[in-house]
DNA sequence: CGGATTTGACCTGCGC
DNA sequence: GCGCAGGTCAAATCCG
């Protein structure tokens, strides 16, 4: 018994020492811990420091540029009033007048064998095309900051409701005063409505673009034997999203989509990569910057997508009978490219990329490229993530004009080669850095690069993550297009619905070193894209 | 039978 | 003010 007490106090002073020892044991382990997030968070204050030190650095990088930009800006200005005037009275008029009342993005070459017809409506006098600069595409004078202040604007979220406020409270078009001062009041209460066209080459009475849409009217539009059709989002009873459609009157298979408003509601997968690009497209024309008076035609934009050196127009210049009225700014994204196929003089020629690319993606130019200018085209290399005077390289964006009147960013361009390179060097990164640039651009990717899910079979996308070259170096651009495009990047554009289309159509081919190899008949179609 | 489409009527804006 | 053209409405019709 009483070994049992004496073993019992022992057992008992033992487990009361394992106690303490265990104590010791949490209470170093809660001294080490507490010490390594001490460290930790010493760690995670200098980063955030040393981040800090490297935004105020961007900061003022950004500001400097901004100044630079607009000093170059202001004696281009002076050139191209002086050029563009000689231009037109040469061989442009028309097309001046023509492309002052619409917005068009080429991804692309324009087409050289459309002809640009001349609609009543569209040949407006030079005082209306300013009208069309106030709430178009104002690239006039390209200005960061108050792009900045429209940033809110330009991102394209499905949710985005670029034209809420329009649809939700209808406002007669008025006819508000538009000169420049006047350009808040107008960013403020959008009175017109802004169109987002799209042209395809498309066999089905109308093209997928991963939305339900109800018809609720058809009409005859004078001068084109083709019904239009009238289309209502019902995703969402309240979608104010309206679309037509329209065979084109020169070419039957070429189906004119025109999109209205923005939808207010979640959409499908299948469904962002168009309603990005309307909605990107349409938040140039809403969030513009300040227009250029002495631009004639500020508000073409024109995107060139540059294939296995062959310039392909992914968006240009529209039939100008699509742009309804001057009240309404259009969009045209033109994806009807087959009429193209002589490539640019001034575009890089790039050597046979299925060697080094696999053939689906083989590469991927983006080529803003001038028609006319005789600069070298700038280009922004994806090894520094720079834009590069005369640096043309595969897996690059190359920005240049079509017309040398045509808007900032083409004006500028058409005059580059009497600029220092650094000068534009510094330009295109302040241009490249604008928001509604970047939102454009990317939206327009994603279109492009997901126009199979769009066109085809939509919702069936793959979320393969598969990273566009070309914007390794644009986080930003990155960042945003990765929701919308990534994950239709990957699946195998024949499938879409535009692969009926001959061999000469549009083939944009997105490189991608790190896409798998596909088969080379999988390369063929990636330029149809809604 | 319910939802989608068709189609003629109506409304509105714009040019003359 | 009138006519024209584009856009929308809504009843009729179609279709699954």
């Amino acid at each position: 018994m009483e070994v049992d007490l004496r073993n019992t106090t022992q057992i008992k002073q033992e487990h009361e020492h394992k106690e303490d020892d265990r104590a010791d044991d949490c209470k170093q382990e809660d001294e080490m811990q507490f010490e390594l997030t001490k460290a930790e968070m010493g760690e995670v204050r200098e980063e955030n420091q040393r981040l800090r030190v490297h935004l105020d650095q961007i900061m003022k990088e950004y500001k400097t540029l901004q100044n630079k930009f607009q000093d170059i800006f202001h004696q281009q200005q002076q050139q191209t009033s002086i050029a563009g005037a000689i231009k037109i009275n040469r061989n442009d008029k028309q097309q001046t007048d023509d492309e002052s009342e619409l917005v068009s993005l080429s991804l692309g070459r324009t087409s050289s064998t459309e002809p640009i017809k001349k609609d009543k409506r569209c040949s407006s006098p030079p005082t209306k095309g300013g009208e069309g600069l106030d709430l178009g595409l104002e690239c006039g004078k390209f200005e960061p900051s108050s792009a900045i202040k429209n940033e809110s604007s330009v991102i394209p979220s499905p949710d985005d409701s670029l034209e809420e406020a329009k649809d939700e409270t209808p406002q007669k078009p008025s006819t508000p005063k538009r000169n420049g001062e006047d350009q808040e009041v107008l960013q403020q209460t959008p009175a017109k409505k802004t169109r987002v066209s799209v042209r395809v080459r498309c066999d089905t009475p109308t093209m997928n673009d991963g939305c339900q849409w109800r018809k609720y009217g058809q009409k005859i539009a004078k001068g084109n034997p083709c019904p239009r059709a009238y289309y209502r989002c019902t995703v969402s009873p309240t979608c104010p999203v309206r679309k037509q459609v329209q065979r084109c009157a020169q070419d039957m298979s070429i189906l004119i989509t025109t999109y209205e408003g923005t939808h207010n509601h979640p959409l499908p997968v299948s469904a962002t990569a168009m309603a990005s690009t309307t909605s990107a497209a349409a938040s140039m024309l809403t969030s513009g910057s300040t227009t250029s008076t002495s631009n004639p035609n500020p508000n073409t934009l024109n995107f060139y997508l540059n294939n296995n050196s062959k310039l392909k127009p992914i968006y240009n210049l529209p039939h100008s009978s699509i742009s309804p009225s001057p009240t309404c700014p259009t969009i045209t994204l033109d994806l009807t490219s087959n009429t193209l196929s002589t490539p640019s003089p001034y575009t890089y020629r790039s050597p046979p990329l299925t060697t080094i690319f696999p053939p689906r993606y083989s590469t991927t130019n983006l080529n803003f490229s001038s028609l006319e200018s005789n600069a070298s085209p700038i280009s922004w290399s994806s090894t520094n993530g720079t834009f590069n005077y005369r640096e043309n390289q595969m897996g690059s964006l190359n920005f240049g004009p079509k017309q040398p009147q045509e808007n900032s960013y083409t004006s500028f361009m058409q005059n580059k080669h009497s600029l220092q390179p650094d000068t534009i060097e510094a330009a295109t990164r302040a241009i490249t850095s604008d928001p509604n640039f970047q939102t454009v651009l990317q939206a327009a990717l994603a279109s492009v690069i997901g126009g199979g899910a769009v066109g085809g079979h939509g919702g069936d996308e793959k979320s393969g993550q598969t990273t566009f070259p070309v914007f390794s170096s644009f986080p930003s651009i990155l960042s945003n297009v990765k929701n919308c495009s990534t994950t239709v990047v990957n699946k195998p554009m024949g499938e879409n619905s535009m692969s009926s289309q001959g061999a000469g159509s549009n083939s944009v081919l997105c490189s991608s070193s790190r896409s798998k190899s596909t088969s080379p008949e999988t390369s063929r179609d990636h330029g149809h894209v809604v």
